[in-house]
RNA sequence: GGACACGUGGCCGAGUGGUUGAAGGCGCGCCCCUGCUAAGGGUGUAAACGGGCAACCGUUUCGAGGGUUCGAAUCCCUUCGUGUCCGCCA
């Protein structure tokens, strides 16, 4: 949520940032409901302050024994002038959140420009991908033959986009969730949440999926919503705190189940576990002071980076194009793994800085060393998917006669298994 | 799901219609004092918004929303949350 004053003070910065989103200006017209509002509000404060002091005058007088009948009479003719001008304050200064609320992030300087993600820039490669003798198989089929990865049983009960893993990949699932929650407790010192996976209203309004994205998300009939992300629970935490400047940077990880309706993408990534309804992911959300925020972005990238160096799957390193980039997001950056069944790079985290954007939805704010109070920046990035950890290993470490070795970081998790193959 | 109770400032806790943004305590800040024993005294200490160069002034806020009233933390309604007991269940 934009600050309404900043907008008022750099109408001419804020359309051209709206412009690289694609997004017509509206500054001009929100500053003017502002000054109106203002206006309003002077008007409505003189008549509830008149009031104020009569209130306080007739309470003495019928202390007094006195007669009040005057001032009562005059006062309830203020009262329909207040009650007036309140309704159009009210009215427009909803106007004014309506307006704010559905209007995203200003892209950093050094988002490129761009409407998709064919702008998007590639800053980092790492790794080398492997090099096979055999055609390389796609995951889900590695799954199937090794009879360990079922779509048709999940479909059954639970329709398209579902996943039922068995055996040894339901064990590397687990294997992958321990090992990146003990990096990033361990190596990366964030602290590591278990928080619920449903949410009210609120909670998604505060990350900004609410109220423009809400076609994306789960409901339950209790006015629940499915996470899509543990970002939602994670950054909430700090909603509506004062946090003192000396507790920051404060770093939540969690894993948990992610939600997703996945409207207004069929026939997208149809097969296999790239795109399902739920998956597995391993958060990072950083509260950090403004000033920070820019250094905490390429900390948290790093850390996220840390886990596939520490897996051997080779990857890059992109920035979002302002066409790409989130709703929340200031600035993005997204890695992609190395898929060899595709021949392609395939998202497999995102880390975003989102400026004091959610911060000011949520009313999360610190207090600096001079008792000043202000919006904290947060920060979120996937550390990483673990599914699609999982479908990377299975297509990068694959072996001829169909079995998939065990990443060696992930052997103690595995209970010492080299090698994932068909049961006999 | 049934019954009852409660939601006040960083925390605890008074406050059932009238100069109450809110006693008192704790905590914290600043200042002072100090050879009567791990202390005493003074003073300050909410947020948001609006006006003002500023000092400062004003408005709103006692879970949230609405209502009654000249006036509400106090009364009424709705709602959310919490606690306890009962029922049910992992």
């Amino acid at each position: 949520m934009h600050d309404i004053k900043w907008i008022k003070e750099n109408i001419v910065l804020f359309d051209t940032a709206m412009k690289r989103r694609s997004i017509p200006s509206v500054s001009i017209e929100v500053t003017k409901l502002y000054e109106s509002y203002v206006a309003l509000l002077l008007q409505l404060q003189i008549l509830q302050n008149e009031r104020n002091n009569s209130s306080k005058i007739i309470g003495i007088k019928k202390a007094k024994g006195e007669d009040t009948k005057l001032e009562m009479e005059q006062v309830a003719k203020l009262k329909l002038d207040i009650i007036s001008l309140q309704e159009k304050s009210n009215s427009v200064s909803l106007k004014i959140k309506q307006f704010l609320e559905v209007i995203p992030n200003i892209p950093s300087e050094d988002t490129p420009d761009g409407v998709n993600e064919e702008s998007n820039k590639e800053i980092k490669v790492f790794g080398n991908k492997p090099v096979f003798p055999f055609k390389p198989l796609s995951h889900d089929v590695i799954g199937y033959k090794l009879n360990m990865m079922d779509f048709d049983k999940a479909a059954d009960m639970s329709g398209a986009r579902f996943v039922i893993l068995k055996d040894k990949l339901a064990l590397l699932e687990r294997a992958l969730c321990s090992f990146m929650l003990n990096i990033h407790t361990q190596k990366h010192k964030y602290i590591e949440i278990s928080p619920p996976s449903l949410v009210r209203d609120k909670a998604l309004f505060g990350t900004g999926q609410l109220p423009k994205f809400s076609k994306d998300l789960f409901k339950t009939n209790s006015d629940h919503w499915l996470i899509p992300t543990a970002e939602v629970p994670l950054t909430n935490i700090v909603a509506d705190e004062i946090i003192p400047s000396v507790s920051l940077p404060i770093r939540y990880t969690a894993l948990t189940t992610c939600f997703r309706s996945e409207a207004g993408s069929a026939g997208q990534d149809t097969k296999g576990m790239i795109r399902l309804h739920e998956f597995k992911k391993v958060e990072l959300v950083s509260i950090v002071k403004a000033e920070d925020s820019v250094a905490e972005h390429e900390r948290m990238l790093s850390c996220a980076e840390e886990i596939l160096k520490q897996l051997e799957l080779p990857y890059r390193v992109v920035i979002l194009c302002c066409g790409d980039l989130g709703f929340s997001a200031s600035k993005t950056y997204d890695i992609e793994v190395w898929l060899p069944s595709q021949n392609q790079y395939r998202e497999i985290s995102s880390c975003s800085n989102c400026l004091s954007f959610q911060s000011r939805r949520m009313n999360a704010r610190m207090r600096n060393l001079n008792n000043d109070i202000e919006p904290v920046h947060t920060l979120n990035g996937s550390g990483v998917a673990v599914g699609r950890a999982l479908l990377a290993i299975l297509e990068n470490y694959q072996n001829k006669d169909g079995s998939v070795n065990i990443p060696v970081v992930l052997k103690p998790y595995m209970n010492g298994l080299d090698m994932i193959a068909l049961n006999e």
